[in-house]
DNA sequence: AATGAATGAGACTTCATTCAT
DNA sequence: TATGAATGAAGTCTCATTCAT
């Protein structure tokens, strides 16, 4: 039974990988359930076996894949011990890491769920608020800290944040950067000054 | 003649603006051709009159349209006498304005040409990079006049600042943010602050 | 008036023209109306003017022009006083002159009236029974002048006869053949030799 | 497996056969997909589960059923024995035989191949010529053997051969003749005595 | 579990024809 | 006469989904 119920769960994997492979390719609109299984070496008719439609391989991508990248960085911004500006910087690294590993997964999240169909609209904003909401507490508790300047607003912040890290990811989906040319901890340091310390001449 | 000219291009138009707010509906991809025309008040037929096929009426709005944008956005940052720093204020500004008055243009600039068909690829990028480089130019002039820190990099800033451009349209077209409740000063004056002084403490 | 007449008589002459040049080039089925429109030099909506429909510009080519061969025949078989296979061989170089000089009209008639839409079959069927009446009528006077043998059967004479003329201007359709390579008597007296001795060797 | 594959392969039949059927009745251009399918009995997305498109569906009548045909061609002039003209009168009755069998099948070789469609033009001339190649080498063996006219030109002659089968069947396809009433042998033996004999008069 | 044949809604696009100017 | 904008029926083809095996 176990060794069914793992086999099947594989299956099901092959079938993920492969959508996310197709949906980062051609986007999901254009990818028909004829490539994923393909992709996958299935029979296209045993998609139907382990999912229900289309739609629900990307929301299963979305819940199994996101939601898990969402929580490591739930742990990584509450557990660590370390500044505030450090963990901010580590979590660059460590999300261009998971790009530079996974690109395509990270493309669907980007160009497909971000810009989400009507039917994943509000899972959607939801994990966007719990991630944005966790950079805000991780600002309040720098600012209580006082190692950061009481003026900032936390959600401007979390605003700028996350949007280097969009625009990043759309400059290489858009394939303008060459992400394995790009040594992560350099543009995390590069991002972080810059949000630290500003651009304004000091007299 | 000239009246019939006039006439033409007025129905031309009218297709765009309906395509445009059919796209930022629902996307490029599930809009069909029969909504275009139907918003626009005319038989499908007659959207084949004026244009190729359902691509070219997109490429035709980035062409019309974002193209125009650019053209604005370079006269206000190279004409402009005002600081650096002042002018990045301006366009902030200027650009949520024109967001605020055509919503729907923005939302399909950002929801369908940056994650763009193929078909467009290169001319987006291409439209990009000509923001981009207006940006970063205009980082040097300020670096030149003193105003802006020498160490920053003006590439880095300008994947801030367009950073913040596109996910304040992101949280705007998902809905997390109501737009006409947000004061255009206000939100540039927030993002500026940010990017002139930075979130670290001063000792 | 009659200036009026002319002028108008002319632009239809030029729409048939047209439609005989584009019938030729793509088939009745794969030609627009606008192609045709946009040969003859004006707008579509004239084309309406002058025709009810489509149909009607192929059947009306058929009634002026074909209608019109098929009398130069008739004129040609009955009233000529030379022998009967001299008359025959007299049709062949005029038939194929006529193609020389309006292929067009002619790969018209061969692809599009022969095989032909079924608005004009009974049409088509009786101008041919029309012309195969004459080659009969030529047979039997040849016959009773003692020039033909006996035995012939008028009829599957004709259909040699036409057949020769069918699959020669076939071969020139499809380009296997090059018409003005082939000199009209050599073709002619090639056919009619054989037709006239057979095949057989003569003990 | 195998039981699958002949099927499959049944209903790939049964399709080209509606299409025959289809094809001969309204001509290419004038059948639609559905009309095939439903005369097959199966809904039209399945045409396109066998065929890539329409026209590939008839290039697959033309190479699945001509090429047999000229093949058979090939076979009766070159392996017979017998005398040349016996093998011309042979062939002839093979093919109205072929005709009464399978009416539609020719119907659609002469209304649509013959007097092709652009994308199928070449394969259609090398076709025809190879039938005609075999035609013209029977005749050389023939005046080898002493048996046809020196100075008979074996192409001459087998354009008035093929001359003779495509009116013929055009008179069918037009209704002028109905082929049930006509014997075939009695019609090969027509043909076959004129080609022969020729219509001149002997002193 | 697995296959792929079968279905049919639905999209794009073409183009004959009408009609206002 | 002449134009070409406007209409919409009709056709090809795609592809998600179902289902028999």
């Amino acid at each position: 039974m176990a060794r069914q119920r793992k086999k099947s769960e594989i299956r099901k994997q092959q079938i993920l990988d492969a959508a996310i492979a197709v949906f980062a390719e051609k986007g999901f609109h254009s990818s028909r359930v004829s490539d994923i299984a393909r992709r996958a070496g299935v029979a296209y008719g045993l998609v139907y076996h382990y999912f229900d439609n289309k739609e629900e391989i990307l929301r299963t991508i979305f819940l199994e894949r996101w939601t898990f990248i969402l929580q490591v960085i739930e742990n990584l911004l509450n557990e660590d011990k370390r500044s505030a500006i450090d963990r901010l910087r580590s979590f660059l690294i460590f999300i261009i890491d998971v790009y530079k590993r996974n690109a395509a997964l990270v493309d669907v999240i980007m160009l497909e769920l971000l810009h989400s169909p009507e039917f994943m609209r509000e899972e959607v904003v939801r994990g966007f608020q719990r991630a944005a909401g966790g950079i805000e507490e991780l600002m309040r508790q720098g600012q209580e800290a006082g190692e950061i300047r009481k003026k900032t607003n936390p959600t401007t912040f979390a605003v700028l944040y996350f949007g280097a890290i969009e625009v990043t990811f759309n400059a290489v989906a858009l394939r303008v950067v060459d992400i394995d040319a790009m040594p992560s901890e350099d543009w995390a340091d590069s991002i972080m000054d810059q949000l630290s310390h500003g651009i304004a001449a000091r007299d």
